[in-house]
DNA sequence: GTAAAAATAAGACTCAGTTCTATATAAAAT
DNA sequence: ATTTTATATAGAACTGAGTCTTATTTTTAC
């Protein structure tokens, strides 16, 4: 119960709404100011999230068919179709939200540093957003381990993550080609750095210091390995 | 006609002999030593990846079907999936032996320098390779930029190269839990920058000096950037 | 209340991938 | 050389994802 919980909440809150009407929270914008259209369309796809979460937990995300989920949602394949272009994407329904949270955390810190400092403050905003909601990223990553279809699927959509970096140290870096090759290859550390930090975190069960441990791991970038036991 | 030579060329060494024989050449291994079976199995198999692409870079991938590909190679549908997992599969018929050339490589220069040292020297190693097949790989890049599907598979392959580099940093810290988590940052990192390197190169269209890129963008890995223009 | 607009249901369709069976052909045994 | 055994192949039936079209229902605007 804890996990329709947390599928009710988050779903509505943080995907859901976000698609017409932007990025905010429940005190910004009431619920009642959205139309009847609006408010069923919100159901339909909360049911089939819902739907399709529970169905993947129970039986396994290859296991469970598209017509399934709609069954269950009382809605039918067609409209399973309208909502989620492919049955992969309802694994990941707040994934928009989370690229767009992401690059206004390192918009919040551009005034005040240097683009790669933005970045790595944005980033670890971002790894406490991650531990505040621990519970909902444990139920996905159940999911997600069990399916080795979606594993790399999952790859796919962290590699935004890459973009996002990249775009905000490239815009330190206009007018300046030497820097523009520098700042993408930066873009690609940090991000392989992050996955691998991501990685560890997830796999003891999402309990350490995520911040703490994406501020270690950078620091490595940041000072380099020259003088380590890793030195050439 | 360059690429019908290079396709013949690369997936009979490259691929279709190593899954029985190892890793060789056409100078350690006769043809001749080898089964009428074997022989036919490597024809059919040969047949259906030429066909392939063929039919990929006149039609593309997506609007070429698993039957028209074995009509081509004048087989059954069946026959291309004995050969081929999956159709995204046939794209790629040379991973295994780009793998397993790394990890070679990598070894090679394990005896005289320290970890980071040989993993960095391998893929170096490794860059010299690409750019001494620049051609094939021009033609593959083609047939996968234009399918957006095939795009993440081939990240999904390029991810088993975080493996192995992770693989050998890892080696060299057993027993030491602290140095384990350094090794997958670190491997995390590397994986990350080569991907951004590569994708310039290939963005380029695999003119420019693949090893030294790669040497400089690691520069910055070994020196940090603490002290450049994206410093915090 | 009515007309326009949009959401949905239903079903036909294509194609990837699986599974099974029968047949052809190569390898091994005698 | 002939038989036996192993395996490559063809073919066909099947499942399920994703597309497309059409008809029906629901919401909104007037």
């Amino acid at each position: 119960m804890t996990f329709k919980l947390f599928y009710t909440t988050i779903t509505m809150h943080a995907n859901v709404f976000w698609e017409k009407y932007g990025f905010f929270t429940e005190r910004s914008k009431s619920i009642m100011e959205i139309s009847l259209r609006e408010r069923k369309k919100i159901k339909s796809r909360q049911a089939l999230a819902d739907a399709a979460s529970q169905l993947f937990l129970e039986k396994g995300f290859e296991n469970t068919t598209a017509d399934e989920i709609a069954e269950k949602a009382e809605l039918s394949r067609s409209t399973f179709f309208r909502y989620f272009k492919t049955k992969e994407a309802v694994v990941f329904p707040q994934q928009q939200e989370r690229m767009e949270r992401l690059r206004e955390l390192i918009r919040n810190h551009e005034k005040d540093h240097t683009p790669f400092g933005a970045v790595k403050l944005g980033l670890l905003d971002m790894a406490a957003y991650f531990m505040e909601h621990r519970d909902e990223l444990t139920v996905q990553r159940r999911i997600v381990q069990a399916s080795p279809s979606l594993q790399y699927r999952q790859v796919d959509f962290d590699r935004e993550w890459e973009d996002v970096i990249a775009e905000h140290l490239l815009a330190a870096t206009r007018f300046k080609r030497a820097d523009e090759h520098r700042a993408r290859y930066i873009a690609g550390a940090v991000f392989g750095l992050i996955e691998a930090v991501l990685r560890g975190w997830f796999d003891e069960g999402c309990q350490g210091d995520l911040v703490k441990m994406g501020g270690d791991s950078m620091d490595i970038l940041v000072e380099g390995i020259g003088g380590g036991e890793f030195d050439r």
